[in-house]
DNA sequence: TCGCTGGAGTGAACACCGTTAACAGTTAAC
DNA sequence: GTTAACTGTTAACGGTGTTCACTCCAGCGA
């Protein structure tokens, strides 16, 4: 049993504000205008305040990215799961592209997810923070909906022996994540998902508009590509 | 006829000692640590001192930018021309391996380059900056590479109807650029080159590392990959 | 050679930043 | 009812990018 007094209620209502704000100064001028003095500034606050509900600055930016993950891994099943019709390969195709929208409308956030180096939590003195927490819940929405299709329709993926004994030991190791697709199914779905990654990326980051006024057909195409590589039926891009 | 005075050439090597120092910093602790101060204090100048030689702290990350692109090209391009044995499809895999070992061996300057937002040039507010030129410079490298592959012995590619109109005008826009390749094999080039970068920015970032301790022979499988779908002999991965 | 010009460099100052310390008022708990 | 914890304040420290007014001296033409 929970028991929540006022204070608490209120402490919590304060740090939902606080994260708004900050949200809000980033959509506005990206990354560098969400500062810990300016997000004070924005509730009439004083800046010291603020260090009764988060650690450092830093910890502020590492809250307000988990809840971007959040948000982002949220819409991305909202949208998986809106259409009652929409087949596994519709799905996926809706949340990759519905992706590619959410970066494109938001790129500041998205360059705070996906820009920004990410410490590794395998080395020692790294932990779990509820950032990589999120992000693992979102890469799971990817992997989820892969492992569906393979195991509702097996797509054909490279044998084991052509990976080559390194990479296959370190799939293999992943093949239990990904609710035990073989290592050369696990290897596609890894190329898939860098290939969507690294196509978005360019593309919100102005890597990309020396080549394409406007990437989305590009992007359709890819994604068709991959498509047709899962054993969907894809709509013809027009 | 150019009259260089003593004092240009004083200046000319004071721009040179101001960017090397922040390279310096910036290899040391990232690009947050490459201040306006903290780069006259490495030389022993006061802070103002630097805007002699630069309008402002971005101009200064500008020219870094653009130091850095240079030095990369320069690096894939010895690369390239290094070993007089080796053939066109050689040179793709030392030059696409190059790249990422460069981006894990400056990944400080990596994310400056390739992490952060392009202003787009196209759009009438902004103009073409050193950094602009030096990263189409950089580009080339690997544009002339897949050109000189594809004339050399043309690889398959998608015919145009089936790209889709609006792809199709887009990338024959671009046929020139790549020396006269027609669209369905520019569209194989770009495509190539997005899995690349894509691939670098995931592992530079930590964007992979929950997928594999070592992406090393990922990425070679990935390479091997691009290789057979240009036509190349590729060493097979041990 | 004199005098002037303009470039190079300075310290002071402004407004901002993250952070800490010392302090006051309010609220919850024993 | 007293005490402790929580929430907020102001003042201050060292850091940042930037501007301004000022000095100094090399290089130039007369």
């Amino acid at each position: 049993m929970v028991e929540l007094t006022r204070r608490d209620r209120q402490r919590a209502a304060t740090v939902a504000e606080i994260k708004t704000a900050a949200r809000k100064l980033l959509v506005e001028g990206g990354a560098p205008s969400v500062g810990l003095r300016a997000v004070a500034r924005e509730l009439g606050l004083s800046a010291p305040a603020l260090y009764r509900y988060f650690g450092s600055h830093e910890d502020l930016i590492s809250a307000l990215i988990a809840d971007l993950y959040d948000e982002l891994t949220d819409a991305l099943i909202s949208l998986r799961d809106g259409d009652p019709d929409a087949d596994l390969g519709d799905k996926l195709f809706l949340i990759a592209g519905g992706l590619r929208d959410w970066a494109l409308a938001h790129p500041a956030e998205f360059g705070l997810l996906f820009g920004a180096p990410v410490p590794n939590p395998d080395a020692d003195d790294h932990e779990l923070t509820p950032g990589h927490l999120a992000a693992m819940r979102f890469a799971a929405v990817f992997k989820e909906l892969v492992a569906q299709i393979y195991h509702h329709q097996p797509f054909p993926h490279p044998d084991e022996e052509s990976l080559g004994p390194e990479l296959l030991a370190q799939l293999r190791r992943k093949s239990e994540f990904f609710d035990g697709m073989p290592a050369g199914a696990v290897y596609l779905s890894l190329t898939y998902w860098t290939r969507l990654y690294g196509l978005i990326c360019m593309e919100v980051f102005g890597q990309l508009h020396w080549a394409f006024e406007d990437a989305g057909a590009y992007f359709q195409a890819q994604l068709f590509e991959i498509g047709e590589a899962l054993g969907l039926d894809c709509p013809v891009p027009e």
